[in-house]
DNA sequence: ATGAATAATTTCTACCGCGAAACTAATTAC
DNA sequence: GTAATTAGTTTCGCGGTAGAAATTATTCAT
């Protein structure tokens, strides 16, 4: 119901293969609850009693996602369904535990978030349990009980995950793969992200959370990456690493928007990095159809502007690494927006939220 | 059981999470059907009542698989848990379905294999409902109903499926990847396929069967494959091509065995042909271990003697390929036996065989 | 032998979810 | 107003499953 919208009781219950007395009886629980409630009848001339579509109530309860760098802590507030309300920024103090929750203390303050029912945090690393950052190398952490830490100091149930992690979660439960069960995602911005959604669930392995999706081989003339990697995904595709290249043919600093700009308008200097970072997501997208065998590909992050300017050549150079019988490759792009990362902190917390509902016989 | 071996009633009751009182009632069925015997009494020592193990009655049935090409039908008889007892060929007298049930016949009484319980097909090509070939390049079949074909002829329940999904399917239940949930399988010989497995499933979609795995980009100043793609897999790792390049340089035409003598002695022509195949082959692993989160590798196909010969190579091409702080890649290398293939349609007759037996219910 | 320990079985009961059938509700068609 | 139609509810019993507790089986230790 989350991820499909309203539906009535009766076409629920086709599509589980039960009968409409079950939905009479398992729908019951949640509706005294309050986390469900009947839609408005329709009116389609149709002989009959009405249905009255059931749905999730969206605005019974407000999420607080937060995303978490190196020097900002990025805050939206959501209803259920994670849409975006409002959002706030604030810098960070220092890189200590305190530092990151009294920004978090700001956002709530700033975003009126005195009221949500649950924290959602986002981390650039590895974390587990949805509360442990095992690492996080930009704030140099190693082993911090964030989550812990969170509900102890806000008083609400608190989850932490990996940031593409949460981003692809968004994407697979309330975003532009709703309801898919085979996509990956990439993030493009101050690194590359990749996620993976398999058979309906998300692929988490011990490497989730090192960025590998990050530094996979693309181009062996493209420049290196701050690993030594030569032509990798960071090097091609990073916002760092196409200004620095640009930077370096056009005798000045620029930044991503005037970059794009440049490339939009026809300079050739900025024409030919944004095109050669295209023709290298190209291949990424390609490499990820190939052989994660889906046909999706969702592309967010704040970098996904090199999209918009360079389609085709996105398009050119999956098609040349892509066999011409097999499904062509959707590309669903997000928006170029930063509260994405936030967003997929609040959809984690609204996912586990919804994993302690698992079943009407709990809330009887 | 099938995949893990003999357990006790205990030791599965508590993995299953139910009582032993459970496990009786459940395993009884089984067990006055013959599917299931129990093994040996453990003399270990221990104070107690000694635990009878439950086993799948591994020679209860045989199975026939066969594995269908342009040219010959490979036939394999098998036990349950797919160990080959063995094995024959026949060469085809043309391209109709009827060339192909007669060389079956061939195979059945060949392998005196008249009693087997089901008959497993596989071919490459592409398949739908264990049964349809919808197509098939090397015999230039268009939807014919194969599976439906044998059973008429033969009298037992057949199944058919692509060739490399059969081999995958193999390795999951019996093979070198036993009960791993994520692993990709990567075979060489007249093409190269590519199987994967995420969250204990096979990955199938609507481009499966149509050997997409072959034409993965790896080197773009390979040669040519068929369809016109350099440095594609097919081009870099197929045994035709890798021997049509030793012909090259060598002044004569050279086979595969030959091809890897010569390399293996040192010839230089031979020894670069087959490094850089080897090259190849681990970016294809590597990019596979990236991009689709796996980290165990099945190769198989009868060109795999390719990685015997190089393996420092594939090994070092892996490396340059991964993240350092990935896990790393483990190979895991199957016989460079035809047979392999036959066995993967074996594997998936005792698969769905055993789909047919799902519960204890049915049995009672 | 006897007792302790462990495995497996039997017996018995609880219970739980599901759906058939009958019923109520709300609409349109005439 | 009445009939037809579809949605949703209530009642009630069936079927199936699980596990607690008692029992039986089989070993080792002494």
């Amino acid at each position: 119901m989350l991820i499909h919208g309203p539906i009535a009781r009766g076409e629920l219950g086709r599509r589980l293969g039960l009968s409409p007395a079950s939905l009479t009886r398992l729908s019951r629980p949640f509706l005294d609850h309050g986390i469900l409630v009947e839609g408005q009848e329709r009116q389609d001339g149709a002989v009959g009693r009405p249905v009255k579509p059931l749905d999730v109530r969206v605005d019974a309860q407000r999420m607080l996602g937060v995303k978490i760098t190196g020097e900002h802590v990025f805050g939206v507030v959501t209803d259920l369904r994670a849409t975006v309300g409002a959002s706030a920024t604030t810098r960070l103090a220092g890189h200590g535990v305190d530092d990151v929750l009294d920004g978090i203390q700001k956002l709530i303050d700033d975003l009126d978030a005195h009221d949500v029912a649950a924290i959602g945090a986002s981390i650039g690393g590895k974390v587990t349990g949805s509360s442990l950052v095992v690492r996080a190398p930009f704030l140099d952490w190693h082993d911090v009980d964030l989550g812990t830490a969170i509900e102890e100091r806000f008083g609400r149930p608190a989850t932490v995950e990996n940031d593409v992690v949460a981003l692809t979660t968004a994407e697979q439960w309330f975003g532009h793969a709703r309801g898919v069960d085979n996509f990956s995602v990439v993030t493009i911005g101050a690194g590359v992200g990749y996620g993976l959604v398999v058979h309906g669930r998300q692929v988490i392995t011990s490497d989730t959370g090192l960025g590998l999706g990050g530094h996979f081989p693309l181009d062996n003339t493209g420049p290196l990456c701050i690993d030594g990697h030569r032509g990798c995904s960071s090097a091609m595709l990073s916002i760092g690493s196409m200004c620095s290249s640009a930077g370096v043919g056009l005798g000045r600093s620029v930044d991503y928007d005037e970059l794009l700009a440049l490339a939009a308008e026809g300079n050739a200097v900025a024409r030919q990095v944004v095109e050669t970072s295209a023709r290298a997501l190209g291949r990424l997208i390609a490499a990820s159809a190939n052989l994660a065998m889906v046909d999706i590909v969702v592309l967010s992050g704040e970098g996904i502007g090199l999209v918009e300017v360079a389609e085709d050549v996105v398009r050119a150079a999956i098609e040349s690494d892509r066999d011409p019988d097999a499904l062509p490759v959707q590309i669903r792009r997000t928006d170029a927006d930063f509260t994405s990362w936030a967003r997929g902190a609040a959809a984690v917390a609204i996912e586990s939220g919804f994993g302690l509902i698992p079943s009407a016989a709990t809330l009887r």
